[in-house]
This record gives structure tokens, C-alpha cells and sequence, in this order.
DNA sequence: CGATCATCCCAAAGCGCTTTGGATGCAACG
DNA sequence: CGTTGCATCCAAAGCGCTTTGGGATGATCG
């Protein structure tokens, strides 16, 4: 079923079905209904190639995942910061086009996605320090927003990002608080802004009160259980161990739990934890209201909402100038934190 | 750049540039070298919605994901699942298009998709037992792969899947190898087809050896590292208490683990734990020379390749005859399993 | 040398929609 | 009564590509 022969069974010209289906005033709203009844009768929906051929907008938001070849992790925060976007895109007709790709290829992946013209716009994520594909897409002209920011950089572009400097100093600051003065971070991969940015706010926590960092008690690595679990067993063994971690995931900070528990030492008694929680839908920090963990606290879906509404915004406004939203995490308390043991 | 101006500055029709560009015979080696070297040098790439229009071929494959209202969890298999997916269609020139639907709209997301004609296809994720989607598939003809299949329905169709049965099969005949005879599962939600498989294997390994299964060491519920150590916190204080653990994903081994440290036993020693490894880029069970627990190992990347393979192949051919394809997992030896204790 | 046949190229139609630029009819107006 | 203005509708062009159905051109053959 297509706009012409519904046309012809209506006995109209398909510029008055199209322009009823539209909702163009140029049509009575006696033959409007008509048309809706009729077009609802015959299960019709418009092609989506020719509208997108007609209209030369593809409706369609474009997502690129790289792939390493070397740790060939996929980011665990994806799905959920996907569900997140397409619930909005799905709300606003718009199709979510995902492509997957080699790491060394994804600058082509985007100037294809461009001249193919099979996306209005592209969200970006996980950005790093300096990050390229900043630049590419400014010159591409293809309207976009990261998912984070971009230390490294000069160009301005639109971004909704979790203030990470102040969640990691808060987060340090609520140790400090307890007593604790031995404080380790165990970031992320270094490369990553995000990360970056957390051992920043971490970094100033402690320096305010006069505490140098310690390198010692810092990693920077892929956040998995493992991770957690390898560094707090090395640090404890350490002369000088410390008595809380600040992780930056939940995985990292069930992993850390068991290297606690392993090394026979008790979480919230001995031993401190404080990590990020990315609100993950299949990995909960206990319930709202009684969190295992103490967290910072911020739903990666919800930012997944929020850069998919912020890039369809700029993409039906037409307006290009950047546009940010910071999200502020919340600092929730468990049963992962208390007062730094007496030594 | 498109087709017109291309041929145009080269002085030929846009049928020839159009054949010389697709590969088509009716064009000599040396006007193809020409359009080709032209159509580098313009960067030119023709227009997608253009050239589906034209051929009446998406060039997409769709993936709907429904979120439930209810139990928002995404599936924390999907990330890795579509990064398999996604690799396959990438080198064949395809999309992929995400569809993020609330679940009771799931029906009506496939029809449109279908009369829209935006995609050419689409691969079916999580199936029930009872699972609806593949009739209505049937029914509107559009060509489908299962990611598992479904047990309550008669019809015929393609699918990729892992043999759950067998693999908890030998999971359980395993731990009754090791002496184990009071043998728990923590089997993921009971309306999943592949959850369903999975306690079927293991009642039928335990029958064979004549144990009737227990429904007091069964629970069917997300596989979450809270499910996991709930599951297992509660079945250590039954009077007769289980000496080996099943479980359907990592996180839940995760979360037994952590019970069972809590109830202060020793895994595989005082309690084993078998689990389902899905191989999640994120999730890593050890390394793969040494697991930590011991697992049925399947990779969801690659279920995800051959789901994709297979679902191409089947619209590049045209033929419609239902395909299958079974795989096996594999059982590693971690640390997490030895001898049932003496009582 | 004319007929036949590849080879190489092109004009034009068509994919299914939107949109421009009228046409038509009718009420209102001076 | 002629004109204006409005409300409705339509014909046709166009989006950028593919593909059908030839049309030249030159080589081959009897």
C-alpha cells in the first residue's frame, strides 16, 4: 500500500493525502478525516527511503562503536546509556543506526555516515583526553554531542557530562571526613577524560587538606571486577596500605570488596569504600534506599536521555550553537564506609 | 557531490558512472578506472536514502529491544551480543537500526518496522517460552533470526543457540562426578526459553542418577549479583543445606561467592560453584588458561556473529527455508569446584 | 561488401514521497 | 455584476539513485 493508490481509492491527488497525513492545513478537516480513516483502514505507514529521499532528512541518529582490537572490552555502560537515548529517539520517530567498527577505521565511519547522508546526527561517547573526533565532525558539519568532554581541546560543542571533579571530591572529602588519610583510586583507563577528570577532583581533595597523592595508591585501568579485586589485594599488602578505596565503578568495587574480605579484613570496618555508581540496570548498588555501597550516584541512562534530547533539539532548531548540561552525581551512604581504624 | 555532477564532470551519463561504480560488465575497464578515480578524488558516496529507494532494498537489519516498565533491566548480554552482530554487518555493508520500545508495544514496533520498510530484516533477542514474536514474524514476512529458540510453539524458523540443556547437563553430572548430591540452581528468570533449557538439563542429570530435584534449591529470577548472593545466603541456613551451587551467569556467581564467604565457607572447598559464562568483554572469568570458576563457556559475541551471518545470508539469497545452528559450550575447570565435603 | 554481433554507452522511466505553483469554486465586497 | 480573497484541491517537478530498452560504433564473418 502506497500514497498513490490509497490516493486512487480516495479519489484524491496524492498531494492532498500526503498533505491530510501531515497535517497541512490546506486540506477541509471533512476530507482530513477521511483520509486518516482510510490510510488507518489499510494499515498504511509512508515509505520511510522516499520520505527520507523527499524530505532529505533521514530521521535517523547515528551512534559509532569502536572496537578494539586490542582489549576488546565492550563498554558495559553502553547498553543502558542506549536505552536511555532511544527511548527519546523512539518518542521522536527517529531511528537509532548503530555501527560497529575497528578502532583505526572510525574516522571513515564517520565522514561514510556523512556523505551517505543515513543520519542527521551522531551522538559521541566515551570521549578521551584529546579526542579527534571532535575536530572530524566540526569539519564535517555533521551535528553531534558528546556524551563527556574533552579536556585537551580548544573547540567549543555541545556536551552533557556527570561533574566528575566534584563527584571524586566529594567523594574523597566524605573519607577525609571519617579519618581516613590513606586513600587509593582506582580509575579507569587513564586516556579517558572521564577519568582524568575524577583523579582531578580526587587530587585536589586531598591536597586541600595537605595530603600529597601518592601514586602508590592509585591505578588506572579498564574497570572491571578483576581490576578491583588485583589492585586492593597489591595495595593492602603494601607497608604503608590504605584504609579506604575510592573506585570508579561497581564492578571495581565488588572487586575490591573480595580482595578485602580475602586479605580477612571487613568492608566498612576496616577497610573503606566509596565508588561511582552508574545506576546500570543489571547492577544495582543494593536498593535506593539502603545502597551496599557508599556512591556517587548518577544514571548513565538518564544522560542517555538527556544527549539524545539536547542533539535532537539542535537538530530540529537548526541552531548550532553548543549547548552543555552538568549533571551533579549524588552522594548516597552505605555500609561500605567508616571511621578510619585507629592504627 | 551525487551521481549527476559526478557524470557530468566526466563527461558521461549517469547510468555509465552508475554501472562503473556498481561493478557492472557494460562498461570498459578504462572509462571504470576513470569513474572510479573520479569518485575517490570527490569523495563521493551515493546517497543512501537514494539508493534503497531505487533498489527497494534497506541495506539494514533491525534490532528491537523492549524495556520493560516493570523490571527496567537491560540485558546485560546485549552490549556484547550486538557488538558481534554489529561486526558482521559492517563488512557486509549494512546497518544496523535499534529500536528501544516499551514492552507492551513490542507488536506493533515489528509492524512498522515491516511496512515502513526500513530494515530488511531482524534478529530476535531473549526469547520466552511462549514467544509470540515468532508467529507475528511469520505473519508479516519479514525475515527473522532467534538469538535461542522457543519451546511452546510449533512453527519453524531460524536460530542460533547454545545447547543449554547439554551444557547444565554436564554441569550437574559434574558436580555429581565430585560426590555433590545436594545441588542448587540459581537459574535466571523462568519464563526465558533458555532458562527453561537449563533447569531441564539439570533435572534431568540428577534424575539420571536417581535424585529427585529439589524445588527448595531452585530460585528463577534476574541474574544479578544481589539474585546470587541472596540465592545462596538463603540456602546456607537450610537444615539441609546445598554443597554445590548452579548458576546461570557470572554476576550471580559473583554474588554466591560472596554469600558463601559471608556464611564463612571457602569456595571449592566447602562449597563449589558452576556457572554459565557468557564471555562478556566486561565480565572476564579469570583469564582463559585460568578461570576462577568453574563455567559452561559460550561466547554471546560469536552467537551474535551467526546470528547475523545467517540472517544475511538468508535475505541475500532469498531463500527462506529455516536454518539452524547449535552450539556447544565448553566446560573450563576454575577453583570454584572440588570433592562434596564429608558430612 | 553487407549482415551480424559484441561492446560500450545513453535517454528515460521509475522507486514513493514532498512541495511548488497554480487551478477552481464560492462567498464576500464595493 | 465584476472583483477580490479564501478555502480546497491538483499537476508536475524533484529528491538521487537504479535499471530497462535501445542506439551507436566497430569488429567479425560469410
Amino acid at each position: 500500500m502506497n500514497l498513490k493508490t490509497l490516493a486512487q481509492e480516495l479519489g484524491l491527488s496524492p498531494t492532498t493525502v500526503s498533505r491530510a497525513l501531515n497535517g497541512y492545513p490546506e486540506v477541509s478537516e471533512a476530507t482530513r478525516a477521511r483520509v486518516l480513516a482510510a490510510a488507518r483502514a489499510a494499515n498504511y505507514r509512508p515509505n520511510t527511503q522516499a520520505k527520507r529521499l523527499a524530505t532529505g532528512r533521514a530521521m535517523a541518529i547515528g551512534h559509532i562503536i569502536p572496537i578494539s582490537t586490542r582489549h576488546e572490552i565492550v563498554n558495559p555502560v553502553f547498553a543502558d546509556f542506549i536505552a536511555g537515548a532511544g527511548e527519546v529517539y523512539a518518542r521522536a520517530g527517529y531511528d537509532m543506526v548503530m555501527t560497529i567498527v575497528p578502532d583505526d577505521q572510525e574516522a571513515r565511519a564517520y565522514a561514510e555516515l556523512r556523505s551517505k547522508g543515513n543520519v542527521d546526527g551522531v551522538l559521541v561517547h566515551a570521549p578521551k583526553v584529546e579526542d579527534h573526533r571532535v575536530t572530524l565532525l566540526d569539519h564535517l558539519g555533521l551535528p553531534f554531542v558528546l556524551h563527556g568532554r574533552v579536556s585537551g581541546i580548544e573547540n567549543s560543542y555541545s556536551w552533557v557530562d556527570v561533574n566528575n571533579v566534584r563527584a571524586f571530591e566529594r567523594a574523597t572529602n566524605f573519607l577525609l571526613d571519617l579519618g581516613h588519610r590513606r586513600i587509593a583510586l582506582i580509575n579507569g583507563i587513564s586516556d579517558m577524560d572521564f577519568a582524568r577528570r575524577r583523579r582531578r577532583g580526587y587530587e585536589q581533595a586531598l591536597r586541600a587538606r595537605g595530603i600529597a597523592p601518592d601514586p602508590a595508591l592509585i591505578v588506572e585501568s579498564a574497570m572491571t571486577e578483576a581490576q578491583g579485586h588485583d589492585a586492593a589485594r597489591a595495595m593492602l599488602t603494601l607497608a604503608e596500605p590504605p584504609t579506604a578505596f575510592l573506585t570508579a565503578s561497581l564492578l571495581s568495587a565488588m572487586g575490591a570488596r573480595r580482595g578485602i574480605e580475602e586479605a580477612g579484613l571487613k568492608m566498612g570496618r576496616d577497610i573503606s569504600i566509596v565508588t561511582h555508581d552508574d545506576e546500570l540496570g543489571y547492577l544495582k548498588n543494593g536498593t535506593t534506599e539502603e545502597p551496599i555501597f557508599t556512591a556517587t550516584r548518577s544514571s548513565v541512562r538518564e544522560a542517555g536521555r538527556r544527549c539524545a534530547a539536547l542533539l535532537l533539539e539542535q537538530i530540529e532548531s537548526g541552531d548550532r550553537t553548543p549547548r552543555h548540561e552538568l549533571m551533579e552525581a549524588v552522594l548516597v551512604v552505605g555500609q561500605s564506609t567508616g571511621p578510619a581504624p585507629q592504627s
